[in-house]
DNA sequence: GATTGTTATTGTATTCAATACAATTTGAAT
DNA sequence: ATTCAAATTGTATTGAATACAATAACAATC
């Protein structure tokens, strides 16, 4: 028993949402090259091993900083992935123990989650590896269960949303519009909504604050642009 | 790095909530006597460290099965405890090293989450310990951060159950009156709801099925029981 | 046996949010 | 000037949530 424990790891997996004003992407890791013999052409969820006594949460933010960048992003656990059969691939096995110089048997994962501004700038270029945006509707093949860490992580998100909609606000750029906000609902909860009642709906919220600015080159009437407040959001859920 | 995974532990937890008709309660293990030379005399949730390539949901069934007698109760994951100072306490550490001879310095503990009915039985005597019900507002002092862990829950159950209040009947005996419906209700959200606002509500659903049964014995109006049918219920979701 | 206290159950009215859908406005392209 | 598409405004209906008064029923007490 003590032999099996030596093997087992600990990691942490950070599922990061995004929206380009049309569909939701996931930030992901590309590794292209070759790693202690072995040619690699894939895309995993950016994680790494926990270290010695560093606390789960550290080892969240540290992973997003490393490896695409982003810091102070929100991150909250919300599932332990701890299947024996994870490292069933011996090609993910090598790359962690390549990386680690340790022995690997099994891996539980603690996955986190969070949403950024998909403007937010990305490091693009390591040894061997870059972040970039794919849409959720387009994975490719990913290592690990990362596929399935990433649909529980979509699954989070409904769930997540339909109790707080707020949280929505963190995937919209600063200024938007009230059919991009239409837009987001639509893609999160997959169901059409009336523009017009949408419209009324939103624009009589408090917290949302119109601006004096409004789209250009549009070939139709340009939509005014709107803010979310945040305080005003806090305050109007007393 | 080696050295430290090597002492790098995985176990689960389960909180189990129970609902006396007025309370809720938590179904805890308590231990008592000594055990490789330390006298215990404390209290904690049912846990126990993960097997070899024992799955996570595997374990959870097996602790609970094992220390309180309860089987084929649905377990759901809510959360993983990963601080590296919840192996504080000296005596926590020597409980696990007694029970599994290995040299343990920090424990992941993944915490599952369930709903019985309180009538169910459960295992009273083994050796050293014994499973017994406790209201969750006269929690003692818990081995570990079990006390934080059963906030967590408590969080969880809030949350879920405003989702999905079909859960809540996990809580009640398959008979019940209105009353101890709106009672759990009460107790759940922390609110006083209106008797004849709510009882309107419930009887109008079409998965709350009237019995041809009165309470008994009371010194007021007898209560009609009611039983909560699943199938109708789902199918009142389409 | 009538009265009282307590809770169950029924009745009624009001307010507010959700939804449907028609009508109007407006910027750019033709 | 006309047309197109989407933004914005208007109006009406429905149903759920809430307040609160009124009635029913059981056991204990007078």
């Amino acid at each position: 028993m003590e032999e099996e424990s030596a093997k087992l790891h600990l990691s942490v997996d950070c599922t990061v949402f995004g929206f380009d004003g049309n569909r939701l992407q996931v930030l992901l890791i590309r590794r292209i090259g070759e790693f202690g013999g072995l040619e690699f052409h894939d895309m995993k969820l950016p994680g790494d091993l926990v270290r010695g006594v560093e606390e789960l949460d550290d080892t969240a933010r540290r992973v997003l900083a490393e490896l695409t960048g982003l810091r102070n992003i929100p991150l909250v656990q919300f599932h332990a992935f701890g299947s024996a059969d994870r490292t069933r691939n011996p090609k993910d096995v090598h790359w962690v123990e390549y990386a680690h110089q340790a022995h690997v048997k099994r891996i539980v994962t603690i996955a986190y989650f969070a949403l950024v501004k998909i403007g937010k700038s990305i490091i693009h270029d390591m040894e061997g590896t870059e972040a970039v945006w794919i849409p959720v509707d387009e994975l490719p093949s990913l290592a690990f269960d990362h596929d399935k860490i990433i649909a529980v992580a979509l699954d989070y998100l409904r769930t997540f949303a339909s109790m707080d909609p707020s949280i929505l606000y963190d995937l919209l750029p600063r200024k938007f519009t009230v059919t991009q906000l239409r837009n987001l609902y639509e893609v999160v909860f997959g169901s059409k909504l009336d523009p017009a009642n949408f419209y009324k709906k939103m624009t009589q919220m408090p917290y949302l604050t119109a601006l004096d600015e409004y789209e250009q080159g549009v070939s139709h009437r340009a939509a005014r642009f709107y803010r979310f407040d945040k305080n005003k959001y806090n305050k109007s859920r007393l």
